[in-house]
DNA sequence: TGTAATTACGGGATACGTAAAGATG
DNA sequence: CATCTTTACGTATCCCGTAATTACA
């Protein structure tokens, strides 16, 4: 069967085709105009007037002219049907390009440390977008909160997501020249023990620190006068010699850097040696052009 | 809006369906609401994504809600589909009860002496109709002119034309008193020739009168000083001694009652016997009913 | 465990194009 | 006679409902 472009005609509506019939006064030469038979446009209009159980030509085999319901059903589709392309039309511009509200939850720190430094390219970049942040200490849900993105760090609690790497995250321990002169200095996982731990908590609540001792496991539990679960916060008081933490790297490479907090037991390795951070989102069909560009500017920056 | 049990959905527009799915805050819902399976909600909404190129609704299994995408889309088809609710309406009320503009075309001695005295009443049983006449010594095309109905006489030149008898006409010979005793009184039609016959002109230019000879047909040339298309004018000159006219008998009803015209050669009934009248108009499927209301009247009125 | 969304599948309604008929200028 | 509308008809397509699957509370 030739069909000129399309299979079905199904999509182009019912008024559409009206619209059109009208303007070109003619059956024969809308037909033409959509590629479709004659036979098509007669059995629509005839099928669209017994919808609307009106006529709405006065036609004969060779021309034709609007009832009063026909004037009248045309002065509303012809609105309608321009607002119905403007409606796509409003919709697949932002299918298109990147733009519109990009809505991320992520954790503070790792918004402060990394992406921070790195919107005002963003900005440059993709000035049609606007990102709106949703810092919380909990994972915030996705779909309750129309969240276009999650940052995540760890394993994923989130099924039917698509989850993008952007980094690794390794953790240290440290403390502070002041604590270690005080306490000392441990030389083994085992005498954590003994020491003020100030420890981070997740939703999960973890309370061992594991290390690798030359191939052996070692779950150390953890003990000490602070819990928190914001890590600048747990930086900042090891900063003031409260304890020792355990702390993802990039939240103390410029501590360490100038010896404001000393790293501990480097000879063993802390495990997992390292965590994932992901980019989290909904679905991968139709992802918003928008959400791709940020996660690809992550990926790339974070690279 | 309650659609339940409908066999076929098709009709239900994707726009119609997202609208409801946003309020409804569940496909499930949308689904029962319309009485249909949630499958179709599924797929009809994944149909329109794909359509748009873009995503409409976060959602898992258990919740949903609406991407930026289809919150724009919301704001447009909110409005469309209300528009459409109420093209829908405009439309079906014409085609309820009797209202909108009526254009009828008809001959104007036929409207001075039957619509005219008639015309109150109508007014009054349908005061949501507007009546324009158009007024025409030719036949006006009904489709060219978008008329609604037409009123002719004799046999009907438009086909694929719906006709409705209204009335028979039934035609006359006479002349006033004064011509009669001026130039004598014919007593069989081969008289006329030697008379001045006013002839009334039609389309068609008809020459002849035709009578019934006891079961013969004698077929009568006309001549005369005065031919005109318009009834009125051929009976002020016959009322003014001018000559002979043959018109139907409902134009000159009066004058013979006060025998200001003299009916002439009673034995020879004219042929046709009697013209009928119809009402024209162009459909039956979809009679709007402000023409039935009009046709049905004058039936009624002339019955 | 119960409910919601999705997907595969089969049958039936739908809508297309072809073709023929009727109408018109 | 060329062109336009309409209708009949066969078929390809689409869409619905059923049912199975997966996800979530």
């Amino acid at each position: 069967m030739i069909c000129a472009i399309n299979a079905q005609m199904n999509n182009l509506s019912n008024m559409q085709l009206f619209v059109k019939v009208v303007e070109e006064g003619s059956f024969s030469a809308t037909a033409r105009y959509f590629g479709i038979m004659p036979s098509s446009v007669s059995r629509q209009i005839s099928h669209l007037e017994n919808e609307l159980g009106a006529r709405l030509f006065h036609r004969t085999t060779r021309k034709q002219s609007l009832t009063e319901a026909g004037q009248i059903y045309y002065q509303h589709t012809l609105r309608i049907v321009a607002d119905i392309e403007e409606a796509k039309r409003a919709v697949s511009q932002l299918a298109e390009s990147p733009s519109g509200h990009l809505h991320v939850t992520v954790e503070t720190d790792f918004a402060v440390t990394f992406i921070a430094p790195v919107l005002p390219e963003f900005f440059i970049r993709y000035p049609k977008v606007q990102v709106r942040f949703s810092m919380n200490t909990d994972n915030l849900d996705i779909v309750d909160n129309a969240m276009d993105l999650a940052i995540r760090f760890g394993h994923l609690g989130d099924s039917g997501l698509i989850a993008r790497k952007l980094a690794m995250s390794s953790s240290v321990i440290c403390a502070s020249p002041d604590y270690l002169a005080t306490y000392g200095t441990p030389s083994h996982p085992s005498q954590l023990g003994k020491h003020n731990c100030l420890s981070f908590r997740t939703a999960a609540g973890k309370n061992y620190w594991k290390f690798n001792d030359q191939g052996k496991t070692l779950d150390i539990p953890i003990s000490g006068s602070l819990n928190a679960n914001n890590l600048t916060f747990l930086k900042e008081n090891a900063l003031t010699g409260q304890g020792i933490i355990m702390i993802p790297s990039w939240m103390v490479h410029s501590a360490l850097k100038e010896k404001l907090l000393i790293p501990l037991l480097e000879d063993f390795p802390l495990l997992p040696s390292a965590t994932p951070i992901h980019a989290v989102f909904a679905h991968n069909r139709h992802l918003a052009p928008k959400v791709r560009a940020f996660v690809d500017f992550l990926a790339e920056k974070l690279k």
